[in-house]
DNA sequence: GTACATTTGCGAATCATTCGCATTATTGTC
DNA sequence: GACAATAATGCGAATGATTCGCAAATGTAC
C-alpha cells in the first residue's frame, strides 16, 4: 500500500459518507495529484477496499462517489436539500436480484441501487435546509 | 408537442432498450441538433413521458440512460459483454422502499437500481459475444 | 545497492453535457 | 390567416469530471 493509496482510504473511511474524488482530493489538501486520486481510488475498488456508484444530483450533477468497503455491502440515501446521504445499512436486495437472476437467465455480478428524496431534518424544517448552498451547476436542466 | 420532441419520443418508444442521448441521436441521422436532444430527453423526463438513470459500464463509461415511460416504473440489467439492456420488469421495490423510509425518516422521491453482469446469451457463448466491440473508451480505468 | 517494476506529477486531452444567442417554430388572439 | 408574445432550435463555444502520455520519483527483489 503506496503512500497516495494510504491517504485515499484513510480519507474514505474518516468520511462518514461516500465522497467524490474531488471531495477526497480536498481532504488530502494537495497532499497528492487530482490524477493520483483518481488513480488511487481505481485501485481501491479492484482491491476491493471500497465501493463506487455513480450518482446523479440536480445540484451536483453527475459525479462517482467512494466509500470505504465495510463487511457487508450497503447503500445509500442522498437528500436533494442538504445534499448529505444517510446509511441505509445492509443491502436487502439479495432476494430480489437472485429472483431476477433465475426469471431473466442472468449472472448478476453487481448491482447499484440509491434513494433520492428529501431526509428527516430537512423535511423538518420546510424549505429544507442546504447545507452547502455554495458551489452549484450552472442551471442544469435536471 | 414539438417536432423535435415528438422525434426523440418515438425513438425512445421504437427502442426495445433505454438509449444514451447518443444513441438516439444516431437514431435520429441529424433530424435535429444534438444539443436539441438533450434537451428534448430533459423534457420528456420532466413531463413523466419518459425516465432516466445513470449507469457506469467499463466500455462504454458514464452515460444517463432514457426509456419511454410505461405503465409502470421498470429495472434493467446491463450485460457487460454484448452491452445490450434486458427489461427485468415491473419494480419490485416498493416494500423495501417503503421500510428503509420509515426507518430512517425519509422521503423518497426517487430510486434507481440496475444489475450488471453477463447475460443468458453472453454466458451460454462462453467468453461472450461482444455485439458492438467498435466503439469504446480509451482504456478506462474501470 | 543496483536493476526492474510501479506509482506519481503535470499538463494536455477526452467526452458527455450544458450554455449563450441569434434564428425559427408554436400558440393564442383578432 | 396575419400578428405579437413565448417557447424551442441550431451552432459553436464552454464546462467539468475523468483519463492519458511521459518523464521523474518510489518501491521491490536480488
Ligand atoms: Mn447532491
Ligand atoms: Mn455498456
Ligand atoms: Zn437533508
Ligand atoms: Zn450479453
Amino acid at each position: 500500500m503506496t503512500r497516495a493509496r494510504a491517504a485515499v482510504l484513510s480519507a474514505l473511511e474518516a468520511a462518514s459518507e461516500p465522497l467524490s474524488a474531488a471531495g477526497v482530493a480536498s481532504r488530502l489538501t494537495g497532499a497528492c495529484d487530482q490524477a493520483t486520486v483518481y488513480r488511487a481510488l481505481h485501485h481501491l475498488e479492484e482491491a476491493g477496499l471500497a465501493e463506487s456508484f455513480v450518482l446523479h444530483c440536480a445540484m451536483h450533477g453527475v459525479e462517482r462517489y467512494y466509500a470505504a468497503a465495510s463487511s457487508t455491502h450497503r447503500h445509500w440515501f442522498h437528500c436533494e436539500s442538504c445534499h448529505r446521504f444517510v446509511d441505509l445499512g445492509e443491502c436487502r436486495l439479495g432476494g430480489i436480484v437472485s429472483e431476477l437472476e433465475r426469471e431473466h437467465g442472468l449472472r448478476v455480478t453487481r448491482h447499484t441501487m440509491y434513494l433520492t428524496g428529501v431526509c428527516g431534518d430537512c423535511a423538518a424544517i420546510e424549505g429544507g435546509r442546504p447545507r452547502d448552498g455554495s458551489r452549484g451547476r450552472r442551471g442544469a436542466a435536471t
